[in-house]
RNA sequence: GGUCUGGUAGUUCAGUUGGUUAGAAUACCUGCCUGUCACGCAGGGGGUCGCGAGUUCGAGUCUCGUCCAGACCGCCA
């Protein structure tokens, strides 16, 4: 036997206990007449003591090779200790050593083993494993370790059924792109990994299982970002005989349940809010809704005047900036040039400021007076003390760039309250979305979405504005989930392939068993897919999933550690029948 | 595909207008230290300044290219 207890649980009530440990040497503390060793693993820390009068000469030789990181076990006595340490569970005893062996020893690490390390991110990547030994790490995995199984127990309590789904699939050009893996048997032919199994949950409908859920792998090959990896998982999950508001009771119930878990918090009923009203106040479909900051649009108080820029302007659109007016000019500047910059891409700002005896000063003076900048804080419901700032421009353009403003300054102003909890439904989404690389509307979820009710004539006429009954679920400004009623008819889906562009012979190829199943007795459903590691990363009020993920890749797709994707050797190429255009 | 920021000791970073032998902290090694727990004290070792070219009497510092990392835009049905 390795232990009988682990470096976290002896307390003074195991005095005289004999007790074996086993774990990594944290810290040595050489004394000279006295050394003192942390012993750590996974449950915490116990304090070896080794001494001149009661440890042999033997062992003293053993500790004093000890280095860091070095795989240890002892067999001692608990005894209590003289000097007591209140920061730790086990600060009141000490283990008097008797048996010491040197399970393995250690290079000294790169980085130190601490709750601050100093190692930066692309170390720590490469040494994941030493990475995990620290605290924070540790205990992400096993926070998420928590939620997944609050996600489980609560979805099998409610009748759902998990079910693995294949991950060597079919590619589909729509959508992203896929990760491809060549076939060996079937030559010169490829399967693909799944970017949702989405399909797949459709058919357990139609095979009568109604209740569906997965924890689940899913593959985009796409570029990265703090929180995006081309590997993520899903809580993936469909019924089947629901409308839209069963689905979202259902798992607004989910949310609730792992919120209150988790976390500990309470919440009532979520709101609803319908995509054209979230762009409308928020410039964005996924609003972060703890604080105000709302976008006021001002075409019609600010486009009577000669400033020909807001008069050429599709929206003139402001947000009143919460104690902005004590912003210095060169902020401001700051400001501006913050919204110029291409990521944001504003031509301009305009500001006005609200000073404390009820005046206003813009930088536009010389085209509005007094009167205009009361209305424009009426319509952005700037208070005195206030800045209001004004973007114009495109529609689209103007409304993204006000957010990008909006979430920037609430962060800055510490409005992200980490410990809230912010739930939001934003539902009727547009079913299709323009494209201007191709030129044609292509589906805005996917096309397996069905339009709301009577809508289906609209799309010969107006295509753009038919809402679909599709749904997001944002927490905090993050969309954690999406989904949507199906199409469960043949004909219906048939339409809608054709619509977005699909011959029918593409439509059959690609997703004829889909159409072929819709044939014997699919039921109505629809579904929802949660990203679970951005869902656990908001629970965890962090803002990166990486920190979440065991093993994660960096900022380009690659794993420092194995060093992937790699190239291989010839004869797998040729077994592959396969041949390179380029040297890797 | 693009924009921005960075790359100097094992690690995290500083390094002025281009100018002597490139520094600090920490980690590491040695010694000392009678209750440490971020122990303390004294000493020591440790550098292809990412790589390549250019400008210059002289480049960590300036220019160009390139590689790597991070954030973002495009992209992510």
């Amino acid at each position: 036997m390795y232990r009988t207890h682990t470096n976290g649980e002896l307390r003074i009530e195991d005095k005289n206990k004999t007790v074996t440990l086993a774990g990594w040497v944290q810290k040595t503390r050489n004394k000279g007449f006295m050394v003192w060793v942390d012993l750590r693993d996974r449950y915490g820390i116990t304090q070896l003591i080794f001494d001149e009068e009661r440890t042999s000469e033997e062992i003293l030789e053993t500790v004093s090779k000890l280095g860091r990181e070095f795989v240890i076990q002892v067999t001692g006595t608990v005894i209590k200790r003289e000097s007591k340490n209140p920061d730790i569970p086990t600060g009141d005893i000490e283990i008097l050593v008797s048996e010491i062996t040197i399970l393995n020893e250690s290079l000294t690490p790169p980085f130190t083993i601490e709750d601050n390390t100093d190692g930066g991110e692309e170390l720590r990547m490469k040494y994941r494993y030493l990475d995990i030994r620290r605290n924070p790490v540790r205990e992400n995995l096993v926070f998420r370790h928590k939620v997944t199984m609050a996600v489980r127990s609560y979805l099998s309590n409610e009748g759902f059924i998990e079910i693995e789904t294949p991950y060597l699939i079919k590619s589909t050009p729509e959508g992203a792109r896929d990760f491809v893996v060549p076939s060996r048997v079937n030559k010169g032919q490829f399967y693909a990994l799944p970017q949702s199994p989405q399909t797949f949950k459709q058919l357990l409908m139609v095979g009568g299982m109604d209740k569906y859920f997965q924890i689940v792998k899913c593959f985009r090959d796409e570029d990265l970002r703090a929180d995006r990896q081309p590997e993520f998982t899903q809580i993936d999950c469909e019924m089947a005989f629901v409308e839209q508001d069963d689905i979202l009771n259902t798992f607004e119930g989910l949310i609730r349940h792992l919120l209150k878990e988790i976390k500990g918090v309470e919440i009532g009923e979520f709101p609803k809010m319908t995509y054209d009203e979230a762009m409308q106040r928020y410039g964005t479909d996924k609003p972060d809704i703890r604080f105000g900051m709302e976008l006021g649009e001002l075409n019609a108080v600010i486009q009577h005047k000669d400033f020909n820029v807001f008069n050429q302007a599709e929206l003139v659109v402001g947000i009143a900036i919460p104690g902005g007016n004590s912003f210095s000019r060169k902020e401001i500047d700051k400001l501006i040039d913050w919204v110029k910059r291409p990521q944001v891409g504003a031509l301009g700002m305009v500001y006005c400021r609200c000073n404390m005896d009820g005046s206003y000063k813009s930088s536009v003076d010389k085209f509005y007076d007094q009167k205009d900048f009361a209305q424009w804080a009426q319509v952005t419901g700037a208070q005195k003390g206030d800045l209001i700032c004004i973007l114009s421009g495109e529609t689209s353009k103007v409304r993204t760039q006000l957010s990008a403003l909006r979430m920037e300054l609430a962060e800055t102003l510490g409005l992200r309250n980490p410990d809230e909890f912010a739930p939001l439904w934003v539902i009727d989404f547009p079913l299709l979305e323009w494209d201007e690389e191709t030129k044609r509307y292509h589906a805005m979820h996917h096309p397996f979405t069905s339009p709301r009710p009577g809508q289906m004539e609209l799309l010969k006429t107006n295509p753009g504005d038919v809402k679909a009954n599709a749904y997001d679920l944002v927490l905090n400004g993050n969309e954690i989930g999406g989904g949507s009623i199906r199409i469960h008819k043949k004909e219906t889906q048939a339409k809608m392939f054709d619509y977005l562009g699909f011959t029918p012979e593409e439509a059959k190829a690609q997703f004829g068993f889909l159409m072929d199943a819709f044939q014997y007795g699919a039921p109505p459903h629809g579904g929802i897919a949660f990203g679970l590691d951005r869902l656990v990363a908001i629970l965890g009020g962090q803002e990166t999933i990486r920190d979440f993920i065991a093993f994660p890749k960096n900022n380009s797709g690659r794993d420092v550690m194995i060093d992937a994707p790699a190239a291989i050797d010839q004869t797998q190429l040729d077994e592959l029948n396969l041949q390179l255009r380029i040297k890797p």
